[in-house]
DNA sequence: AACTCAATCAAACGTTCGTTTGACACAGTG
DNA sequence: CACTGTGTCAAACGAACGTTTGATTGAGTT
């Protein structure tokens, strides 16, 4: 899809890489940062490979180079995320913290979060060759943990979990999906740590008043 | 901001007005349908005036001779829906039902949703000269409501309604948000209606189960 | 019928955007 | 040192896009 040579390390002694002028793999990963910043900051139509190149600071033509173009850089991007998004959430963390976690990712990491809003308004359909099953494995992880509080009796038994753990992610979601929202019926600046940090708190909140805690 | 010229309508036996080969009001609605379903599609980056022009089957200069351009059609959209955005939820409506209606909006009027969606990414700061006092004014009345609510302790003091609110309207707004990530961990369409109903079901559930209905 | 203005269209225009080309320079190799 | 391949860049290119121009036609007015 995107040039993926590895440039294999033939150096025998390598002159401490940061000093090197010329290092394909420094490159590539300024150009990935770069991008990744403008396609949350954009999408995917709004992105411009000019303004990638700058915030890089490297050649715009070095994008081709490497990536094969636009879509090949935005394909390599949303792979790397998918990766990183593993490791986020250890295992095993009850709920209403996990929630709150999720919530506060928008002070942490918001362009990840960006990323994944842009994606689901650009999406047409499950034919995309985007492999998003990492995500939907992790998130199993949620909706059995929710299943298992249900069989506790914590939970009544009409409720999907699945259903409920899709409203958790987009109610976290929301400083980042709704800041215009926030902004009218809050009056609040909604990308403030401040805010984020109330509304994190507010959901953890929320999810507990559901039953959604270990006993 | 866009050209509003009204068209005085002079008439005096007005030829049954669908027979008409030139009629501005038809045409400017004609472009306003067919750009409000472009913008929803694609947002604004990726809306394409050309493909307005197609939609409407009218010629794409009419779109600067009518809105002065790609900019003034989508606020002229924006406002249009604005306005309609009120008529929504007749105001009393228990909040699990009115929560309802909400998630069932992307069946009924899936563009209006998307139009929210794609603003909230696309929205830079709080010094956009777009006007979304109408509807903070009526997610108020929601707030209000929960308050009220609260007050009648069904709802713990620690509560913040105006966050809860927020929180169940990202929620509601899942199945336009977050298809991806529905398509994976549900496998089902997240627009076919039975899902679409079955969501906004499970989250009604949910709302009275946070104590949120009248008592 | 002549006149006028609004509505419409086809074509051209200038820009922007992403990609391609071709040249150049650095760094390893023999 | 000459050679080679990779990394980098500046410039040009072609397509796509939004806008402007200028002409034409329908409809109402005198």
């Amino acid at each position: 899809m995107y040039n993926c040579r590895v440039s294999a390390p033939k150096a025998r002694r390598s002159p401490k890489p940061q000093e090197r002028q010329r290092d394909a793999d420094r490159t590539r990963k300024l150009i990935l940062d770069a991008a990744t910043a403008e396609f949350a900051a954009h999408g995917y139509s709004g992105a411009r490979i000019s303004a990638i190149a700058s915030r890089a600071g490297v050649n715009q033509q070095l994008i081709s180079y490497y990536f094969d173009g636009k879509d090949g850089l935005y394909q390599a991007i949303s792979e790397r995320w998918r990766q990183r998004e593993s490791e986020l959430v250890p295992p095993g963390t009850p709920l209403p913290e996990q929630v709150r976690q999720y919530a506060l990712e928008a002070l942490d990491n918001p362009d990840g979060v960006r990323l994944l809003a842009w994606s689901g308004l650009e999406y047409t359909g499950p034919d995309s060759d985007l492999d998003h099953a990492p995500r939907s494995q992790r998130m199993q992880g949620t909706v059995d943990h929710i299943r298992e509080l249900q069989a506790a009796g914590r939970l009544p038994d009409e409720v999907d979990p699945a259903c409920l753990t899709i409203m958790l992610m987009a109610a976290a979601m929301a400083t980042t999906t709704l800041p215009h929202v926030i902004e009218g019926v809050c009056q609040v600046d909604p990308k403030s740590p401040e805010f984020v940090d109330h509304y994190a708190e507010q959901l953890t909140l929320v999810t507990r008043l559901l039953g959604l805690e270990p006993a």
